[in-house]
DNA sequence: GCGAACCTTCACGCGAACGTCAAGGTGTGG
DNA sequence: CCACACCTTGACGTTCGCGTGAAGGTTCGC
């Protein structure tokens, strides 16, 4: 069975940065990506794995997932290269980088500046999916531009003459 | 072979099946595609020109630069892999045929049908692009939720100490 | 009828985004 | 302590979506 730690009285709080760390096949799973990709993306610079196990795995944290499946869902859903990913992502070493001055800055201002740089990313992002949106809307139109034709050359032959009715193709 | 008819005095609408034919790079300058795409995207079954020159050249009629139009925009701004956009498009022999058959046609129940299927086909189309912008909407609410987040902890940490102002941040 | 520009069909090459062994090290329940 | 699943780093293979010649035929203006 589970070796859990029966009962642990008191987390002293101080530090606990072993929140839940999971292996890549986990990581996987839980994101839809391959392991193989996952690493891939290692690779290339699109994430960095929270940590490793002393025995070199490699080590995710809740953080680590939610940037996968933004990653997955900007690659499946919104069509992106992993290169244009990297860009809007943008330098996986920065966000290392402010996660750790993050947390060591008991300074408020330094804190804001961080806090001001990641809101211009997230902005960013924004404006690029939301640009993303508005061709795909120009492109629905279009198509529904399409369909109106359609359906006003079919009401024409079919105004012009009921002649018997096509079965079920009522709809 | 064809005499072309030289002075037309009414087209008698029956057959004027040369309206502007383009040569593939010409179609390329009108569609921002390049000719060795258009070639490809011939070679995987995207889409026939709709006719040959008596020396062999590719010649394509305003339907096709459409059909071409409608592809480079669900490959850019829609992101699908040409594999999908073929299934979407479905079956260009059926289209060579569909128009064959609707101008054959002069009977006009069997153009209905024929509307009929397209109109499925361009519903079928809306649809999917639909769900594509769905998706996309939604991984746009959930950057905006990341975004009201930094910016609630931003809030947060300028509300709790409006220290000293920082010079030209104010954006 | 000639040259330039365009076209044709192979055919090979390339970067992206992984898949797939191979040859080992690691973690753990029994 | 061992079996076995999982992990590691290479390294090579594959598919997609074309780019880039090579070698030759076609159009067209002059």
């Amino acid at each position: 069975m589970d070796r859990v730690p029966a009962a642990p009285t008191v987390p002293p709080a101080s530090d606990a940065p072993q929140p839940h760390l999971l292996r890549i096949q986990e990581v996987a799973a839980e994101t839809g990506l391959t392991p193989r990709s996952i690493r891939y993306y290692e690779e290339i610079g699109l994430l960095q794995p929270a940590g490793r196990s002393p025995g070199d795995y490699r080590l995710y944290d809740p953080s680590d997932l939610e940037r996968l499946r933004f990653i997955r869902g900007l690659r499946d859903d919104a069509g992106f290269s992993l290169a244009e990913i990297g860009l809007l992502l943008e330098d996986e070493a920065a966000r290392v980088r402010d996660r750790e001055r993050f947390r060591a800055a008991g300074d408020a201002e330094e804190r804001k500046v961080i806090l001001r740089g990641l809101l211009d990313r997230v902005d960013r992002q924004v404006s690029t999916l939301e640009a993303k949106a508005a061709r795909l809307g120009t492109m629905i139109d279009e198509a529904n531009g399409r369909r109106a034709h359609l359906r006003a050359h079919l009401a024409e032959l079919e105004d012009g003459r009921p002649a018997h009715e096509t079965g079920a193709a009522a709809r």
